[in-house]
DNA sequence: GACTACGCTATCC
DNA sequence: GGATAGCGTAGTC
């Protein structure tokens, strides 16, 4: 029988280091680390590449297959992050109405947003066109926001 | 039961 | 009118 591996690298970007762990073709894990970069094989390669084009505003779009795990509360949160445009952003109050539940359930979902950047939750702002948080801080938010807005 | 990447309201300058 | 504090809220650990 064939098994499918996990398999972990780093890439590099222009905001820092991210910790890359994938199966076959599905992202499992996108995230901030401090460790040294790395690449695995032509996947994480290609990856880079896009991440890269997305920071220097050629790409706007990402097309890959995500795998990422949490519970089912928390994949709908990020399937309504998934359905917000580049350049636009949507309030947590927002994505709560659509899925029925509260605004504070929603920001602890993103939270846990294991694919950062791929599921766009830095898209998700306060009500009041407030940042709000961020898992890498809202300096991150900020410059991620006025990226896709200056690139749009 | 405690903890949130929220939002509303009341209350204070 | 702006700043702050308190409380309701829903999901997770």
């Amino acid at each position: 029988m064939k098994q499918n591996y996990i398999i972990t690298s780093i890439i590099k970007t222009k905001i820092g280091n991210f910790l890359l762990e994938f199966e076959k073709d599905n992202i499992l894990k996108f995230l901030p680390t401090k460790r040294k970069a790395f690449l695995i094989n032509g996947f994480a390669k290609n990856i880079e590449n896009h991440v890269n084009n997305y920071f220097s505003g050629k790409e706007n779009s990402f097309s890959f297959r995500l795998k990422p795990n949490g519970t089912n509360f928390q994949r709908k949160v990020w399937l309504e992050a998934l359905k917000i445009k580049y350049g636009e952003t949507c309030s947590y109050f927002d994505i709560a109405n659509k899925i029925s539940t509260s605004p504070r359930a929603v920001g602890n979902a993103c939270a846990k947003n294991p694919c950062l950047l791929f599921i766009p939750c830095h898209r998700i702002i306060n009500k009041n066109n407030v940042l709000g948080n961020y898992q890498m801080g809202i300096n991150i938010k900020k410059i991620l926001l006025n990226l896709e807005k200056e690139a749009r």
